[in-house]
DNA sequence: GACCTTAGTATCGCGCGGGTACTAATTCGC
DNA sequence: GCGAATTAGTACCCGCGCGATACTAAGGTC
C-alpha cells in the first residue's frame, strides 16, 4: 500500500532466534492439489485484516539464497491493498516503506524485487492502482499513485484526458476538503469497457 | 519459433505407457540449491540442438490439473530459437503450431497457455521476436514475427519508422531474393541504446 | 514485353501527449 | 478581512507518432 509518497510492504516479525528480526508472510506448501493462489489468499487474509483487491504470482524461487524456513523452492506473490489500511494490524506485522526496509533474508530481498517489477510491469494491464486506493478517491490521489508506481512525475492535464477517454472512473458527486487547497471531487472506479484501441509497435522499451 | 504464419511449439514424445502421446520437455528437480534458470537451460539443450536465445520463467503450478510426471509443482518456463531449427531434432521431438497441438495434460496446457501470455505481455520489453529469427533477416521477417506474436496485422511505414527511430537493427548489406518480387534488404540485431522515451500512462489496456 | 508480387518511400491529416498558462476554491498568516 | 499560498481543474498550442493512401523499385512468371 501507499504510503507518504512510497510503496510500503508489509513485514511480519520473525520468531526467536532468527537470522532477521522480519520477514515477508509465508506459509509452508500443504498436502498436494492445492492451489497456489488460494495458499497465498490464506496468506494474505491472515496478514492483513483486508482481503487484497488484486493478488498475482510474481515467479517461483529455488536458487542457494537462503529463505528464512531454509524451504528448497519459494513461489512469491504480490498483492495490494488500499492506502489507510494500517488499523488492527497487530504487534506482529507493519508496514515498512521500500526504501527503509530492514534486513531480510536474501531470498526474500529477490522476491521483493521481482515484486516490485512485477507491479511496474502490469501497472497497465491490470488496475492495480485502483486497488492501492479506497473505493472513493480523487484524481491527484490516483495520479500520485501512479507516480509512486513509475517512480517519475505525470503530466496533469494529459493525466486526466487519458483517463477520461478510457471511461474508468466515475464522479461521485461527493467533494473532499483535504486541509489547504480547493477541494478534489471524488471519484470511483467503474470502468465501462470500450473497444480497446490497438496501437503501433513499441520498441524504445526494448533491451 | 514461428513456422509458417504461425508460432510452433516443441514436444517431445512421451514414454509407453503415458495418458498423451506428447508433453513438452520437462525434468525432475534436482538436489537443493540449483537455479531454476540453470536447469530450464539444461532442459532446453537436451531438446533443441542451439540454445534459445531467450529463456524466461512463466510461473508455478501447482493446482490439481495433472502433470504427466505426476508431480506435485511444476515451474514453467518459455524460451525462443530462430526460425529454421527443425533440423537435427531427432525422432523424439517435433515442433506443433500452437492451433494444432496434440492432446497434452492439463497442466501442460495452462503452461502453454501462460507461455503465450507472457510472450505476447515481454513482447515490447525483450527481444524476443529478434530470437526467433536468424541472426540476419529482411524487414518483412520481422514485421511477420510481430504479427504472429500479436495476431493482428501491423502498418508497413509505421513498423519501420519506429524502428528506425529506436535505432535497433543495422543493415548487412547484403540482398536476399526469395522467390517472386523485388529483393529485400538483410538486417542484423544490433540495438545502439538511445534514451528510452517516456511516454503517459496507458489506460486503454486496462481492465 | 505485360503483369504479378514483394520491397521500400513520400505525403498528408488527425489525434495524443506535454508545455504553459490560466481560472477556481479553499486555508493560512497578518 | 484581505492578500498570499496551496491545491484542483481547464484551455490553448505545438510537435510528433501513427495510419491511410499512393507511389516507385526490382525482381519474377507467362
Amino acid at each position: 500500500m501507499p504510503v507518504d509518497r512510497q510503496l510500503a510492504v508489509l513485514l511480519v516479525r520473525a520468531p526467536e532466534g532468527s537470522l532477521e528480526r522480519w520477514t515477508l508472510p509465508w506459509a509452508p506448501a500443504p498436502g498436494t492439489g492445492t492451489s497456489l493462489d488460494e495458499l497465498a489468499a490464506d496468506v494474505a487474509r491472515r496478514a492483513v485484516p483486508i482481503a487484497p483487491g488484486w493478488l498475482e504470482q510474481v515467479g517461483a524461487f529455488a536458487d542457494d539464497r537462503r529463505h528464512p524456513g531454509d524451504v528448497a523452492l519459494s513461489v512469491g506473490f504480490v498483492g495490494a491493498v488500499p492506502a489507510g489500511t494500517r488499523s488492527s494490524l497487530g504487534e506482529d506485522a507493519a508496514w515498512f516503506p521500500v526504501a527503509e526496509l530492514p534486513a531480510l533474508a536474501p531470498r526474500h530481498q529477490a522476491i521483493v524485487a521481482a515484486a516490485l517489477e512485477a507491479v511496474r510491469h502490469r501497472l497497465d494491464l491490470a488496475p492495480i492502482a485502483f486497488r492501492l486506493l479506497p473505493s472513493s478517491f480523487t484524481l491527484s490521489d490516483l495520479q500520485r499513485v501512479y507516480e509512486i508506481l513509475l517512480g517519475r512525475r505525470l503530466h496533469k492535464a494529459s493525466f486526466r484526458r487519458a483517463l477520461q477517454a478510457a471511461s474508468l472512473v466515475q464522479p461521485t458527486g461527493e467533494w473532499r476538503s483535504e486541509g489547504r487547497g480547493r477541494p478534489a471531487q471524488l471519484f470511483r472506479f467503474a470502468p465501462r469497457r470500450r473497444g480497446r484501441r490497438r496501437r503501433g509497435v513499441r520498441f524504445d522499451l526494448l533491451g
